[in-house]
DNA sequence: GCCAACGTTGGC
DNA sequence: GCCAACGTTGGC
């Protein structure tokens, strides 16, 4: 199983509004790198649910229930989506200060690629980041 | 509100 | 196919 990340802006779509939903159709995302992510995302993989810009937060984590289709708010149906369950939200929100301060998180393509949407986490980073939740 | 990073578009 | 111009994301 893999282990990923997806961001959001709470006032688009927030971990409480996913909270309230059996499950959430991924769309909207119109970025290559990150499309190639979400048809690599199996059901059972889990995900941080981040929110981006008011926050600046992992909040909570998803599963994937539904494997990647074509995305039904794409015209073109060039890009994908994928359907997330909340599984559980976090004991404490991890920030993204907290994440760039801890130098083993250093290659998190959170902060290497600030602008990708969807992308892959490590099971190490995974282990470290719910860690720092729990305290 | 600004701006860096970076993806996309379109002229050549 | 290159690259300048432009648009968007997202942190600060």
């Amino acid at each position: 199983m893999n282990y990923w990340l997806l961001k959001s802006e709470p006032d688009v779509w927030s971990w409480d509004q996913q909270c309230k939903v059996k499950s959430a159709e991924w769309d909207g995302v119109r970025n290559y790198q990150a499309a190639a992510n979400l048809r690599a995302m199996r059901v059972g993989d889990e995900a941080f649910f981040y929110h981006s810009n008011i926050g600046k937060e992992i909040v909570g984590i998803v599963r994937v229930v539904k494997e990647f289709y074509t995305d039904p708010t794409d015209e073109i149906g060039k890009f994908v989506c994928v359907d997330v369950a909340a599984v559980r939200p976090l004991k404490r929100a991890v920030t993204l200060a907290e994440i760039k301060a801890k130098p083993v998180l250093s290659n998190i393509a959170l902060i290497r690629q600030s602008r990708l949407s969807v992308m892959p986490i490590t099971s190490e980073q995974w282990n470290i980041i719910l860690k720092m939740s729990d305290k």
